[in-house]
DNA sequence: GTTATACTTAATCATATGCTTAACCAAAAT
DNA sequence: ATTTTGGTTAAGCATATGATTAAGTATAAC
């Protein structure tokens, strides 16, 4: 998951769908690079479960699933108020240790 | 930053910073990695603006900086909100236009 | 002063990643 | 029926990444 927005081309792909569906092709346009590399990407983004796709004659579109966006959106946030806790606790720790140096 | 928790390593050493400072001798314990190696991902993590670290004496203490998890917190959810405004904006349309479909 | 500790630096290496070109396939358009 | 369009597959290549070992440095302990 993480892998896969590590990259930035793939960052403006995810970006790009997030204002709606597009085709291969579409998503491919602002790169300056083969439509097989786009692809390459855009595999890793299915398998992360960003992006599903899916393919009707000969024109396969794209839409992002934010189901995995919000996964990660809550890993980072569980980490960060983890830590807030661990801060208040410590200051919860200083107040009573020195109650005199509080505001 | 993604790029910075690409790795499962460095998620883990994050993970165990969350819930408070450590030295790089105490980040290397849960892993069955050389010194070195887990020095390198700590550069990268601090490199991403997601640790800091302060050498005093011969020790090297490191810490989350939040304020990058949150940076990515707000990346991912800037693109969930905009989809999800699609969507509204979607479902505005098809009432619209077939009002008589509507729940 | 000597030894142990807590890293650091440097060199090296295997694998993964991102990209390319060339060849191919199937649906649409002509 | 032929060509074009939209995409796929395969092979190869350069660089990046994650790891290793070996040697070095500086602080702390003895």
């Amino acid at each position: 998951m993480f892998r896969a927005l590590a990259d930035p081309t793939r960052r403006v792909m995810v970006e790009r769908l997030c204002h709606g569906p597009a085709s291969v092709s579409e998503l491919a346009r602002p790169f300056d690079m083969s439509l097989p590399a786009v692809v390459q990407h855009l595999q890793v983004l299915e398998g992360s479960g960003l992006v599903r796709t899916r393919k009707v004659g000969r024109v396969r579109t794209c839409a992002i699933d934010t189901g995995a966006l919000s996964l990660a959106e809550k890993w980072i946030n569980e980490r960060r108020t983890s830590w807030e806790r661990r801060l208040d606790r410590l200051g919860d720790f200083l107040a009573e240790a020195e109650p005199d140096q509080g505001v």
